[in-house]
DNA sequence: TCTGGGGTCCTAGGACCC
DNA sequence: TCTGGGGTCCTAGGACCC
């Protein structure tokens, strides 16, 4: 009607959940088709542990994170091929599978490197409805990436992750499920055929108890009141409890909130026994963990050091031990970082161990354009530091991280991981690009 | 020989205050 | 012999997620 401002209808929010089967393994498959079809794992750093696996891998048995050397007798009897894992590939496939989406709603949040939710009741009709909304996104992120996704619907971010899983697991879905279409009566089935385990929200102690209280499937935790659940596990449950049912309590998080602590850490290729080779290796971690603290425009105020030796060598001595440095003045700069931290190791190494692992944590985070000013500040001190690490920050952007490092760090990194079955950096560095022949 | 790394939130309990 | 009540802040530990 002419002159009649018309309110749009109020809608049930809905949401929708892209997750890329299997993601590691995908991309290393996108540029190394002779994987395909093929039982492939991706492995953690260090070349340890499984933390991709391929579908032919999952139907042999295979548990996340199983380490790579207990799994030697399946590799030779079934050829699992073993790949390292390629961080700075998975990561520019992800954003390209990200930029794909933000065309279909802008309402987008990025969940993990592989997942994100989308609020999709406004627009959905402009696809044809959700599943042909799903299905198109999926279609097109094939297309023009490679990789394949599954897409659940749902009135809860929980609902949305339980019709992806359906998704996934069930092909007559054909990889798009919605579950607000559903009736009552189908969505209760699915619900009883899956175990509660499956349910965001649900790891294996709350499972485990659950279980022993008799509540084994989706349906059953879908049933059980609020007042149990947060008698019996607390107020997160009852949150989980009332999404299942379609109450959303999760919002859309479009903005990634700002990190409240940054930590850096990483098991060592050899073992370290002197302080010198574990200075190298903290120096190292600080500065990944400080360019991350100024790429979101905040400063630290303290920094927390910790050493381990191998916990899985019982008869070796053992060690681990952590401490923080308060900083008097919060601060984004490397070398006072690095300073604080070199400080805490000293105070923690103990000679005559077999380190394994080591690792930083940045605290006590706050945003930079809010910082205190203490009594001893010096304004020009601080614009100089602000220069020194934007060059820093600069090279590294261009050439690659690790480029112009503390010289603290050295040379020799005898520490490094190992990464022996990496796949080249096919779309992020120009000399390892994919050649057709 | 070989066992990942990076986060968040909630709760309980103790210290401390008035 | 009797021994308050309410509140905040901090920390450690436990649970979850990918």
């Amino acid at each position: 009607m002419d002159g009649v401002i018309q309110q749009p209808p109020l809608r049930m929010p809905v949401f929708a959940l892209v997750d890329v089967n299997n993601f590691y393994v995908s991309c290393e498959r996108v540029f190394d088709p002779k994987l395909d079809g093929k039982p492939v794992v991706v492995l953690s750093n260090n070349d340890g542990c499984a933390v991709a696996r391929s579908n032919e891998v999952k139907a042999l048995g295979v548990k996340m994170g199983t380490p790579w050397f207990k799994m030697q007798d399946l590799v030779k009897q079934h050829g699992i091929i073993g790949l390292s894992s390629n961080y700075t590939l998975y990561g520019d496939m992800s954003n390209r599978a990200t930029a794909i989406l933000r065309n279909y709603s802008p309402d987008i949040e990025v969940y993990s490197i592989d997942e994100s939710f989308l609020r999709v009741e406004t627009v959905a009709h402009l696809h044809g409805g959700k599943v042909a909304m799903g299905t198109a996104m999926k279609a097109q992120i094939r297309q023009w990436t490679g990789l394949p996704v599954c897409v659940g619907f749902g009135a809860t971010k929980t609902q949305a992750k339980f019709a992806n899983h359906l998704a996934k697991k069930h092909p007559e879905f054909g990889g798009v499920c919605d579950l607000t279409a559903m009736s009552n009566d189908a969505r209760s089935a699915w619900m009883s055929k899956i175990d509660v385990g499956e349910v965001w929200g649900v790891g294996p102690r709350i499972g485990d108890r659950l279980n022993a209280m008799n509540v084994r499937t989706v349906q059953d935790l879908f049933a059980t009141s609020p007042a149990t659940l947060r008698a019996q596990f607390g107020v997160v449950m009852e949150r989980t409890g009332n999404e299942l049912r379609g109450t959303s309590c999760l919002a859309l998080e479009d903005v990634a909130p700002a990190k409240k602590q940054i930590m850096a850490s990483r098991s060592f290729g050899e073992m370290v026994t002197s302080l010198q080779g574990l200075s190298e290796a903290v120096s190292w971690h600080v500065d990944t963990a400080a360019a991350k603290l100024r790429e979101q425009a905040s400063t630290a105020s303290a920094v927390y050091v910790f050493v381990q030796t191998n916990r899985f060598r019982a008869d070796d001595p053992q060690y681990s031990g952590g401490t923080v440095i308060p900083l008097r003045d919060a601060t984004d700069d490397t070398r006072e970082l690095n300073a604080a931290a070199l400080c805490a190791l000293k105070r923690l190494f103990r000679p005559g161990y077999a380190y394994k692992k080591c690792g930083i944590m940045l605290m006590e985070l706050s945003v930079k354009a809010q910082r205190q000013q203490t009594l001893f500040d010096d304004d020009q001190a601080r614009t100089k530091s602000a220069r020194v690490m934007a060059v820093m920050d600069s090279i590294n952007r261009t050439w690659g991280r690790g480029t112009l490092r503390s010289a603290a760090i050295g040379n020799s990194q005898s520490w490094a991981m190992r990464s022996e079955k990496r796949s080249p950096r096919y779309t992020t560095a120009w000399d390892e690009l994919p050649v057709a022949s």
